[in-house]
DNA sequence: CTATATACATACACTTGTGTATGTCAAATA
DNA sequence: TATTTGACATACACAAGTGTATGTATATAG
């Protein structure tokens, strides 16, 4: 019942999804072969294709296991009900920058699907997978800027789903940035700095 | 002296840049093969390799082209003494977008350079170039936020240099989500709002 | 204990791309 | 006008990668 065999597949199965990833880090997905693959992973070409049909379709797998779980996370995070709204973002998005900072699993895993591969090819249906994990993201923050709308948190002449937009592509742009070049932002150090410029325009209180 | 014979060679030369263009930004640098472009091109891979080394080089001449020029037309923005400094960056950073989003040529050059190549592989030694490109426009922006503190246009607790990355980190993030969905943020007509909240929190004085 | 299917490894056939070497022809030069 | 040379086109040799087909050992089921 315990099934030896599967439980040693499954440990074969996650190398090539680790050797994977490394190697997609470090090369960039299109130069990254199936036999580098398994090589790395201590196996032959035949264990690849056993598990997984092609390239495309280990990748898949790599998104579902690393990719998928991140997005979650940002999804499932914890109402505060002691802060406004529009404080609950600023610090949602301060934890989340912090997160990236702390995790180099996640600096990992991001870097690799941020950075490392181009969705233009073969990977141009993955895109929609993508898209659609970004587009449940987004839908958070719009419902977040709507409530704070709503109870006079932030001007009613601020369009909601620009003011959406806008912050993601801000935090977006920080982190690809502190991933290219992680020296140059001190993520761990000024994530809430980063993010405070854009925050003070929306509250109506000024400075401190 | 007007050598017709060289005339030539630099159109289907440019045949050759122009055909990789459209072919990296259909498939990507890496699904874009020499035979690809030439046969585009409507020559052979004989006159790619006599205009160019490899693959690499023929997107090194690509970046000297197209990118470089934006580059440089970024960095050459005239100084509008009428403006404050702060005033200035927010109506160099909408001018920005607003060319973005109507010069579909930029558009394509970015899209290019942006999404359609990642610079892990071969082109890692191209991406030196491209920094240096990005580094330059980024003091562009430092020095005119530095003019601003000083002109106590801005509160000095801010600091500047955290201020332009996250200032270049939005700016590069909404290009890249235009340019993948042009219609989800309609740049040509929201560019200034969309910046807005973020220099807003800047100058001292409130709403409008 | 035998048989079978799992979990691979090995081998083969094929395609694609690259770089170079050589051929070619018209335009430039003398 | 003879002949170079520039601007390619063609041909060749080679490497690397992919997918599949087949071989094989071992754990597991009956």
């Amino acid at each position: 019942m315990t099934t030896l065999k599967k439980q040693q597949a499954q440990i074969t199965r996650q190398k090539l999804l680790d050797a994977a990833t490394d190697l997609i880090l470090e090369k960039g997905y299109a130069k990254t072969s199936i036999e580098g693959v398994a090589r790395a992973a201590g196996t032959t070409r035949g264990a690849v294709y056993w598990h997984f049909n092609n390239k495309k379709d280990l990748f898949i797998a790599l998104m579902d296991q690393l990719y998928q779980p991140i997005s979650e996370q940002i999804l499932s995070h914890k109402i505060d009900y002691s802060l406004t709204p529009l404080k609950q973002i600023e610090v949602l998005c301060g934890k989340l920058l912090l997160d990236v900072a702390h995790d180099p699993q996640k600096q990992k895993v991001m870097t690799v699907f941020f950075l490392k591969c181009d969705y233009s090819g073969e990977l141009s249906d993955v895109l929609e997978k993508k898209h659609e994990y970004k587009t449940r993201g987004i839908e958070t923050f719009r419902a977040l800027f709507e409530l704070a709308q709503q109870q006079g948190d932030i001007d009613e002449r601020f369009d909601v789903h620009l003011l959406t937009i806008s912050l993601m592509a801000l935090m977006k742009g920080l982190i690809m940035e502190y991933l290219r070049f992680p020296d140059l932002i001190q993520l761990e150090h000024h994530s809430r700095d980063l993010l405070h410029p854009f925050f003070l325009g929306l509250s109506t209180q000024s400075w401190d």
